[in-house]
DNA sequence: GACTGGCACTCCGAAGGCAGGAGTGCCAGG
DNA sequence: CCTGGCACTCCTGCCTTCGGAGTGCCAGTC
């Protein structure tokens, strides 16, 4: 073992204990419970390296060391794979899952377990529609001049709008409308749906372009304006428990939690890769509010598509190994679901 | 003033420097600060019988005086009339509120505006299913053997469902149920519906019954049994600024918050006067996680008739005075909204 | 009988001092 | 390059002290 590796050894150690005791790791404590082989004044000559690499610092002088940002980076990056979940733990989790009824109920389940398995916040984002398909369309009269307008997503999502005309309309007129609105978007992306429906007033007679116009608007504005990407999450009592862990007061993070634009960001922000997790440190995280708090967030999906993003957010200090471990495993489990 | 009279002034003074301070209040700072006529000596023996009574009590020998659960509850109902909102605080709430486009945006304006007014956690429920009538049903076939019914209520609230069918259906069936149903259901309160529908299925052929069971089923579920009556919150980060306050940590707080169901039950028991605000202080709470926090509660609706709740949760040690009004000033703003 | 001034007493909380311990940096030697 | 040893720093916990705020009670006054 080179001298360089072991370094490295001793940031993997000081992380691990810091983790696990949240106290400031000294050399005495890390050759006593680690074999590492050499002597505790070898660990303070590694230590003082990790410091002048910035991967390490002490709260003040003679007291032991604590894993900086970039130093649970580097441990992330290059000191961990990933565990396997063992078997019982992956049957709890689909058997949890599959007991699930609709997809309001799988999101709702998904973000629990979430965040009883990681004892911190979970956030589950719900399957955006942009990145998914149009099941089907459908346009009904409520009354002679009140339209339903009604879209269903590939994912199971629905979403409805009600409509008020000017003029009223007739039962034989919606259904062109319907048919020729299902035959443009059926099993298409949402958005190229909505560029195809763009065209589509010019093909009726000119009396009955209002409506199909106000029936395009109407399906633009659920589609792409508003698209309304809805987030819920669980667990913010855990923060609690890790009060002490955070530089400052938990109000800042419980602020960045309400503001659900802000968790749209942190989900937005995914690789196409729905195997891959993704983690942001301290201060890698763009809202101040969350500048001493990491995020581990992975996409799900059908397959290889990635619709959508979950994740747990807790302190820096955190346990990276079992965390990814299992929002890896959640995601695949919830598109594994979604799949079928 | 008889001396009854004036240990209630007394346990008023109390309360509200306390609120003020958060420091226990002693009977020296209390002549200081009001004019209460008498020396100190007097305030001490007022202040002993008001602890006898249980309506003060000592954190310790030889320290200031706080008001127990019992003391704010006397206040609350005795000592405070709800002051009138200014005239630029009115126009503040119905002009945020007037901006809302829909229903889930009237929900979400509130929710954002009582947390900012009072400073504390707001809790509004969506106006509940139950108390309010059916619209118009609507009942469409996707494909062959997959029908959508969706629920318009009269709050404008919509639900919908997906019904799987174990034999197709054709258009000419579906559109007499679809009538029949409305037909039964429309502009009924929405347990009636419901129990209308039980004896539809019989007014249909055989063949047809198990179709039309299915869909009142649905129906039925969508109504009654799963009547999901959903809550949104805002402000939980006024918690941690309020820390302090609260007996023990602000966990089992945040918990609760995260369990709908016992939010709902905190709304759900109000009086069917839509002007009146109810209190729940301290041990009135039966949560357990509630024990060191007050709520401040109010039903909202169209006109008279309530049809959901909304209110604040916050410290015992909260304003009382001015939170019970601006409840009250937000309940009827989103009551008149609701209205037009 | 109600109120008041005075007084002794209690108790918390801040401030200071002290000892112990953990940890560090550095140095000289293997 | 590693190691043992040593002096030094600084936090932490503990104890003590001291002041202040507040109380309860009592005797005196209106």
């Amino acid at each position: 073992m080179s001298s360089d590796d072991r370094r490295l050894s001793v940031l993997r150690a000081i992380v691990e204990d810091y983790v696990r005791t949240r106290e400031p790791v000294g050399s005495k404590a890390l050759v006593e419970r680690h074999q590492l082989g050499v002597s505790s004044a070898t660990i303070r000559n590694d230590m003082a390296t990790l410091e002048d690499e910035g991967l390490i610092a002490q709260p003040h002088t003679s007291a032991g060391r604590v894993p900086t940002d970039a130093g649970y980076r580097l441990f992330v990056d290059r000191l961990t794979e990933v565990k396997p979940m063992s078997a019982p733990e992956r049957r709890a989790i689909a058997g949890f899952l599959a007991g699930a009824v609709d997809l309001d109920d799988v999101v709702d389940r998904t973000v629990r377990l979430l965040a009883s398995l990681t004892h911190q916040v979970a956030v589950v984002q719900y399957p955006s529609l942009t990145r998914s398909t149009v099941r089907h369309v459908e346009v009904v009269a409520m009354t002679a001049q009140r339209v339903l307008v009604v879209l269903i997503a590939g994912t199971g999502r629905v979403e409805q709008r009600v409509l008020e005309l000017d003029d009223p309309v007739g039962e034989d007129v919606l259904a062109e409308v319907r048919n020729r609105v299902n035959a443009e978007s059926a099993g298409r992306l949402l958005t190229e749906a909505a560029a195809r429906l763009q065209s589509l007033p010019e093909q009726f007679p000119p009396e009955q372009r209002d409506l199909v116009r106000a029936v395009v608007r109407t399906l633009d504005e659920a589609l792409v304006e508003e698209r309304e990407e809805r987030v819920v999450l669980a667990g913010a009592a855990n923060l609690a428990r890790f009060g002490q862990d955070f530089s400052q007061s938990i109000g800042p993070v419980l602020d960045a939690l309400e503001e659900h634009v802000v968790l749209l960001r942190l989900l937005g922000e995914l690789s196409d890769d729905p195997a891959s997790v993704a983690v942001r440190i301290g201060r890698e995280n763009e809202h101040a509010g969350l500048r001493s708090t990491s995020v581990v967030t992975s996409g799900y999906g059908r397959g290889a598509e990635v619709v959508a993003g979950l994740g747990v957010l807790g302190p820096t200090r955190m346990d990276y190994p079992s965390t990814m471990a299992t929002v890896r495993a959640v995601a695949r489990y919830v598109s594994r679901l979604l799949d079928g």
